[in-house]
DNA sequence: TTGTAGGCGTTATCAA
DNA sequence: TTGATAACGCCTACAA
């Protein structure tokens, strides 16, 4: 018994590749070898099958060729927020790798929810995706969903935060340093109650960051006050409140352990008419580009996002087409950019101005809630000890 | 010649209905009516099939029942740029909605490209989605394209941006209205020489704010200068560009069409040493929750971006589920939230302080380079002819 | 209430 | 080179 596949009701459906086949006057396999360019098909059937594709409109359905092939062509990320200003870069990374693979990209957002994030992982499983992309929400993984994601063996590669749990591949920035080099900044410009915003202590870079800032003290000789640290969510309210819980205690400066904080942080600053850096200083991990042009402008470290998507895009996609071999864990190296918000000019008012050279040229008072723009720049470069840009 | 679906070489796949079937001692109809819980399976059976389901970690296959049902629950969504914090919030209001009903969100960049978009949305109509998310990029869209779209008859919502050549929903802001709103701000205020860095002229939205600028002018009896007016793409360098360009021509204020291109501007305006706002005015258009902390602080026409998002989504769902009738355009409402930058209370110092009690009360030199907040925001409130906000 | 078998649109195997 | 036909995994009329 033979499937009669071309009796469909013409017009109402879309064409599929019986329909081509017939009015081609040729087998399902012709059409499929022409679809996919095997090349072993008759120059004349070719055309014939062509021809019938175009009048047609036929368009290959995707969905069976999945089903068939085993394959989707489709990863899924999820983050725990695309509208926190991290992820958006994060993701246009994945995405250009995935779109030249021909790779399409489902994008979830967890909110940090356990919960919702397990709801994704095992939708994304039943849609067969070719592989994940996570950024994982702060706890445990469910041993449930830990053992399903093992026996499953979809390739999962973790974004920017690794787990116990998940012994996978994983592309992260180096945090711990980033918040060092932060920290041993305002260190070194002469700041000693240096406060901390921290993000999440269920978060690897969460920790990792934590643990940088405490370091850093260490190194430079400095002693950590319980009573300067708040731990936030890595969102603007969170930072708005360790504002208002720090900034009467005084401190010389604050590490703000992501953008987020940093403005709820500021917020709370200005409610209290506290100002940067006259009042604090403040080093503010993760640039944007447009933190340059507005004042206080923020000393930063950068964390190359584009990048982060884009090399664990590209290291899924190995792992989906068969690489094999021990998970990897890849670091990327974050940035410290000086600008004035550390107090750095503040200081250097009171302690060496020679080093400028062309400070003295441009005849202006150093005046640090304008614009020493080009100042900063220069004295950039000559910095040791922490990687500088010429913003 | 009944199928034989049992006979799999059992653990290297993922099992499927019929392995549950099979364990259950039940037919495959029993387990996917008790998978879509359609209640007509008698306790005992369903039973049966839960435990198997649970014993072979079996997990439906939504690619197949796609298939099967000619339903994806997939929707895509093809924006210009996700790093364009403009989108995130955006899309981040049509993931909510569509999550909620079930839908997983595809996720396309387009680049402002009209070869990309098409691209995307021929792989978008082979994935079989259930409906599309559009911003247009500039220019017309191929006729082939367009009678394709019409016959696979998938609903497709805009978003932001209209087209000629496409007469379906649309979802917008109304901003020829806040560019309006925006202008007139700036002339109401005493500026005369108003520049704009407008849009892309290509795009709908782009004209609109545009023309908006350009009414706003004439109903403030102010004369349109082309010498006064750039043309960006919404992008960073181009708002460096048109900052080049204009700032030497001395205008009294700018109204620059989205932020990025701000941001451009003011880098522009550092470079030239310009001041905002006692330089030149500024309004920006769409605004962000940071722009309240950092200085100069911008004023801007803020945009509903995740309720633009959400409405699109909902409205694409009911066309998808079947709602009939016209296509619709809707318009949400943008907002003047007035700080800074245009250089109002540079204006107010000259004119008329008495009008704020509080001012006096703090018993402060009203600065503008500081942060004069609770005034501005007491003023803003008093505000006629325009939606302002209490920021 | 439960089972059977055809259909969804491909790919892939095996003959011819 | 082509053609016929069995997967792929699920849904669902129709039968029992």
């Amino acid at each position: 018994m033979t499937p009669q596949r071309g009796r469909r009701r013409r017009g109402t459906k879309a064409a599929n590749i019986y329909d081509v086949a017939k009015k081609a006057r040729v087998s399902v396999f012709t059409v499929s070898a022409v679809i996919n360019k095997s090349d072993q098909v008759s120059a004349a059937l070719q055309r014939r099958v062509e021809v019938a594709i175009r009048q047609l409109n036929y368009r290959p359905n995707l969905l069976a060729r999945s089903l068939a092939k085993q394959r989707t062509h489709t990863i899924g990320i999820v983050v725990p927020d695309i509208a926190n200003p991290f992820f958006p870069l994060v993701v246009r990374g994945v995405e250009d790798i995935a779109q030249k693979a021909g790779y399409s990209t489902l994008l979830c957002n967890s909110d940090n929810q356990r919960e919702k994030e397990e709801h994704y992982l095992e939708l994304l499983l039943s849609k067969r995706v070719d592989g994940i992309l996570l950024t994982m929400a702060p706890g445990r993984l469910t041993p449930w969903l830990q053992r399903m994601l093992a026996e499953v063996k979809v390739p999962l590669v973790l974004v920017m935060r690794t787990s116990k749990d998940l012994k996978t591949d994983a592309v992260l920035t180096d945090d711990y340093k980033g918040a060092f080099e932060a920290v041993a900044h305002l260190a070194r410009i002469g700041h000693r109650r240096i406060a901390l915003v921290s993000g999440p202590l269920g978060v690897s870079n969460g920790t990792a960051r934590w643990k940088g800032y405490r370091e850093a003290l260490e190194a430079n000789g400095l002693t950590c006050d319980p009573d300067l640290i708040a731990e936030g969510d890595y969102r603007t309210e969170s930072g708005h409140r360790a504002g208002l819980t720090l900034l009467p205690r005084r401190p010389d400066a604050v590490f703000v352990a992501n953008y987020l904080m940093t403005v709820g942080f500021m917020q709370a600053a200005n409610e209290m008419e506290m100002r940067c850096p006259e009042d604090f200083g403040l080093v503010s991990f993760d640039d944007y580009p447009w933190l340059r042009c507005f004042r206080p402008r923020l000393t930063t470290i950068e964390l190359p996002k584009y990048e982060l998507g884009a090399k664990s895009a590209q290291l899924l996609l190995k792992r989906i087409s068969g690489m094999q071999g021990r998970s990897t864990v890849q670091k990327l190296e974050p940035q410290l950019r000086v600008r004035e918000s550390c107090g750095f000019t503040l200081h250097l008012r009171n302690v060496d101005r020679k080093v400028f050279p062309h400070d003295s040229q441009k005849g202006k008072e150093l005046d640090v809630a304008s614009r020493p723009t080009l100042i900063r720049e220069k004295l950039a470069d000559d910095q040791p000890a922490a990687t500088l840009t010429r913003d």
